[in-house]
DNA sequence: GACTATTTGTTCGTATGTATC
DNA sequence: CGATACATACGAACAAATAGT
């Protein structure tokens, strides 16, 4: 393969690029130590401040780890691994918001219809107790808000969809910064808690429809929410 | 507010940090241009080439983006920012054809409910014009896949969701190998052929309900023939 | 525990490429 | 076109952290 690059990247973003497939290609696995900033300087023919900088790219991917007087290593694939922490929450335009919110709601619908067949008791367990701490942290939005998110995740979990799993925990990410902001009013915390009382005993008593039409309802309740606050 | 910084992190990362503690603070927004390297070094009292660093960090993460002769910016938020994570999601569970089906069934549903309200005249005409070519294509599977997937983005384009239409995208990468591998079968191409006439119809007079049967039962169906077909 | 070699972190000066007016 | 402002790249030097002896 004629290793054709570029021309209107900087040096450093392309050096970053090459080791990145380099990575990808799996030439350096996960966990190993990549060479010296010394040896890939020579290895790409750039001094070793573009190698630090396209590492620094890297670093900010959370691809690599640079550690101070040992080495650099190649961070072990997780789906964490790229759940970098999104800033976006505060710069997401209103309209991406709805965008998410609504994919969230049309995932949701089905996973909680498949949750709802596939849960087991100790499901309903944990998920009550979440419940149950979420009651309890009525004042506390930023505890509460974990819960939520807890409570979700487990839900999708009984779903046995790992595609599903995966993406709402994505989707998440941007929005628990505009959901902490729709969790500020009290009477929401409130509305919130009621909707996900009686979402858990359709999935109790596996009543699909019923499930959907709750977490719909929720979902569409925060859409509303968020509509308004902007 | 005292600057308590972790002094066990380097100090291009702390800067990384405090730049984008700044631009999360709102200090600066997004489009707006921060300033040159030579007063960012003054400002947190270090030299170019650790700010550069800093900075090379914030470029891997998304935040910023950095103009060679012009100047460093932070980035408006993209939902591309989204699809990196996303992509490695789906990869990470690839393998599972059924869940990638149950999820892209999923998400279907609420699409097409949102595109029989939104869908304008012309979109009509180019789903016709796809939907011939898909029926013209009856004998030649590869290019009945690649109408089937023309059809199915464009539907996702009239939702007005663009998470929604990414989402779908990446989603179609793992899946053409299984639909090719169904659409082998003439009677399932037959029968695919039938249900995009019918769902097309639904959209056409704007029935959403009808739409999401017909939609739901074409991934079921795909879901089903992949079933019998391991 | 101390010493040493290795490796990354930080700084500065200088030259060059690029965008804007 | 020229002038200016700015990011990019290089090399050399020293500081600081780490791992191994």
């Amino acid at each position: 393969m004629a290793n054709v690059q570029n021309l209107s990247k900087t040096r450093y973003v392309r050096v970053a690029d090459q080791i990145e497939s380099m990575i990808m290609r799996g030439e350096w696995q996960p966990g190993q130590r990549l060479p010296t900033l010394e040896e890939l300087a020579t290895m790409f023919a750039v001094s070793r401040a573009v190698v630090r900088e396209a590492c620094s790219v890297l670093v900010g991917a959370g691809l690599i780890e640079v550690r101070h007087g040992d080495g650099i290593y190649v961070k072990s694939f997780s789906l964490d691994s790229f759940l970098r922490p999104i800033h976006a929450a505060i710069l997401l335009a209103a309209s991406d918001a709805r965008a998410l919110l609504e994919v969230g709601m049309w995932l949701e619908g089905g996973i909680v219809e498949q949750a709802t067949q596939r849960r087991r008791r100790q499901d309903c367990e944990f998920l009550s107790e979440t419940l149950f701490m979420m009651e309890a942290s009525r004042e506390d939005a930023g505890r509460m808000m974990e819960c939520e998110r807890q409570f979700h995740v487990t839900l999708s979990e009984c779903a046995g969809n790992e595609v599903a799993v995966n993406l709402l925990r994505i989707l998440y990410q941007p929005l628990t910064g505009v959901m902490n902001l729709l969790l500020m009013d009290e009477d929401f915390r409130d509305e919130m808690i009621t909707l996900h009382r009686a979402l858990y005993d359709s999935i109790a008593v596996q009543d699909g429809e019923s499930a959907k039409r709750h977490i719909q309802l929720y979902r569409r309740r925060a859409m509303d929410a968020m509509r308004n606050a902007k």
